[in-house]
DNA sequence: TCTATATTTCGCCACATAACGAAATATAAT
DNA sequence: ATTATATTTCGTTATGTGGCGAAATATAGA
């Protein structure tokens, strides 16, 4: 019950849905997550923790660079039908719609995380 | 995403879960949600007040008597799916199983509540 | 090494929440 | 009508939570 009541707690802040939500749609550096939410960074990396504690999502390091992405094979059993449940239900929802629009800008930026402007350093 | 976050927050407190995983059972009157809860009536109240307001439940008055059930094919779309998802993640929980045998017990006494004394008076 | 940048952790603050007891409300019994 | 009982609402308190800026940590670049 611990895991679920984690799970239920994690969501319960619309900031953190919409990182869930956006994550569904594929990996995302914290620089992105938080362009896109418009909060401070400190804010966005409790909410990251958060959800990673619940065991939702999982990270990658790539130099300063850290890419979080939905965790849909955890350890934790309720976590990947959750992940099913909570992404079919908003998946059309206008906040979320919304967000992916302000995605496709972001990741037309050119952000330092942003592989293709990787390479050409 | 108005209804997700409200049943997401209304499942992020251990008792409201309980409450729920136990109305998974059968309808239940408060009186004997309190005595399982073993917390104050005001308390029991205002969390089925807002397992109410989020969909989630239903009740029904019997004189003095409230009775609450699983709301399952509430008006609020996600609530069915969701409620599926919950009941069989806690179905078997340690937690769940003691209440179960604790509202056994509950059952078995003479609440005032109870059908069966009722029709004995 | 020093400087720059990305991210996390810490400390603080305003607001939210769960618990309780008391009061109010609703219903039944006498 | 008064008394009893069940439940809800209200007010208070202690604890929890989301937001921010500052400081700390991690990594890259000059």
């Amino acid at each position: 019950m611990r895991n679920t009541i984690n799970i239920m707690k994690a969501l319960a802040d619309e900031n953190r849905v919409r990182i869930v939500l956006a994550l569904a749609r594929g990996e995302l550096c914290v620089c992105q997550i938080t362009e896109m939410l418009e909060l401070a960074p400190s804010t966005v990396s409790k909410h990251l923790s958060i959800l990673k504690n619940a065991g939702l999502i999982k990270y990658r390091k790539d130099g300063r660079w850290i890419h979080y992405q939905l965790d849909e094979s955890s350890k934790i059993p309720e976590v990947g039908s959750f992940l099913e449940w909570i992404i079919e239900s908003l998946k059309d929802s206008e906040e979320v719609l919304n967000d992916f629009e302000k995605l496709k800008t972001i990741e037309k930026k050119s952000l330092s995380c942003v592989p293709n402007n990787k390479e050409e350093r």
